[in-house]
DNA sequence: CCGCGCCAGATTGTCAACAATTTGGTCAAC
DNA sequence: GTTGACCAAATTGTTGACAATCTGGCGCGG
């Protein structure tokens, strides 16, 4: 018995989703009328959305102007991405401390399959493991708290890390520190877990302020 | 020109203030109806506050029955403490290492008035000392979404922390730490600003933890 | 006396109509 | 050609009505 959701928790989900997917660009209005169609419910439902919308940072609403997707600047995406770094070290050691035995046998097997994704370059894998290792991870920790937090700034660093995965050699990088981390884990060191975590997502928010700062000059 | 805000997003902030006060007990039901009356607005409006609430996790709500204030347990209540531990020793760091000549200047005077504080047993000015002094390094580190998490992260240990704040000698105690803080934070040392906002938090929550136990234990 | 179905009231969920506001364009006056 | 008033379309903001669902109590049969 999965206990039912309201109908605007699901929009709200869903909408949030389509968003993080780049499925709306940054700036681009969203009509009620318009969603309310394409989701099929009606528009008081699409408003309650967009106001939790608003209030995760998804959405700007302007007092009959409507909502638009919220562009996050080049700042900000280095402010969530601190930000991130600051809970999921929290997790990592909490993973250690309270992690139970099913939970290091998932950080083995994917760490497993995270080796194979990169010794057949297969990116998507890859980046499908990386996600099973983080919310893996989330689990053991326990920490709703924490947990809830994440998946909101994930769903903004979405749009972003997938220019960090494609960067060359990335993954072989990424799959030593992840392996570092699930070491540390089932280990129960909850300090080398904690540093290990800090590495990889230092590592990571340096490669995502070099994928912006390339952006910003050259790019498209 | 402080642009305006939704009608909206103020009962939502109305609503979430009212419950961090306490103005609501926890499971106590959030009849749509009555807070239209109360707040003066229709049901559509409250009906989306509570949405945005029950994502910040302040309400739970529940399919047809309707929305009651959350009851955070015990262990709940540590897992909060812990992750705003997590994310405002970051705050401190951005703080010593972004921070400006004023906010320098307005951590010092606020200190003042916390060791005046003390010195008058004023319980009331310290309490306010505490909230502004936080409040100031978070407008220091200018981190939007560090603030904005911290923020609800605190309306839910607004209930419980006025039993730590009580606690006999917890204020000299408490001061010490703080001016640990604004010293780091003054000198730019960011290494130990962290190190600092570190042993206050922990501190914190060690009595946080203590009150909790002792409540369950005897009290009431 | 106890359980069970059932009803009435209270409350939430859904929806559509209407009011208010903004936006973009047209047209006249200068 | 430019300015500005004005209008129409699009969109958001507000409200009330109604449907669906839950809750608690009542009475019936056992």
């Amino acid at each position: 018995m999965p206990r039912p959701a309201l109908a605007e928790t699901d929009i709200s989900a869903q909408l949030r989703e389509a968003i993080a997917r780049g499925q709306f660009s940054p700036n681009e209005r969203l009509v009620e009328a318009e969603l309310a169609e394409r989701y099929s419910v009606n528009r008081a439902h699409i408003r309650t959305a967009l106001a939790v919308l608003d209030r995760d940072g998804l959405v700007v609403r302007l007092p009959n102007r409507g909502a638009r997707v919220r562009a996050i600047s080049d700042a900000e995406a280095m402010e969530i991405a601190e930000t991130r770094l600051a809970i999921e070290t929290m997790v990592a050691r909490q993973a250690a401390l309270r992690g139970d035995a099913k939970g290091r046998a998932s950080l083995r097997r994917i760490e497993k399959d995270m080796r194979r994704a990169v010794t057949q370059s297969d990116a998507a894998l890859y980046s499908q493991c990386n996600a099973a290792l983080h919310r893996e991870l989330q689990r053991m920790a326990g920490n709703a708290t924490a947990n809830r937090i994440l998946n909101t700034l994930k769903s903004h660093l979405m749009r972003l890390q997938y220019r960090v995965i494609l960067l060359p050699g990335r993954p072989r990088a990424s799959l030593a520190e992840h392996a570092a981390i699930v070491k540390a884990v089932c280990a129960g060191d909850a300090d080398a877990a904690e540093r290990a975590m800090r590495k990889h997502l230092t590592s990571f928010t340096r490669l995502l302020k070099q994928a912006i700062e390339a952006t910003r000059m050259g790019g498209f």
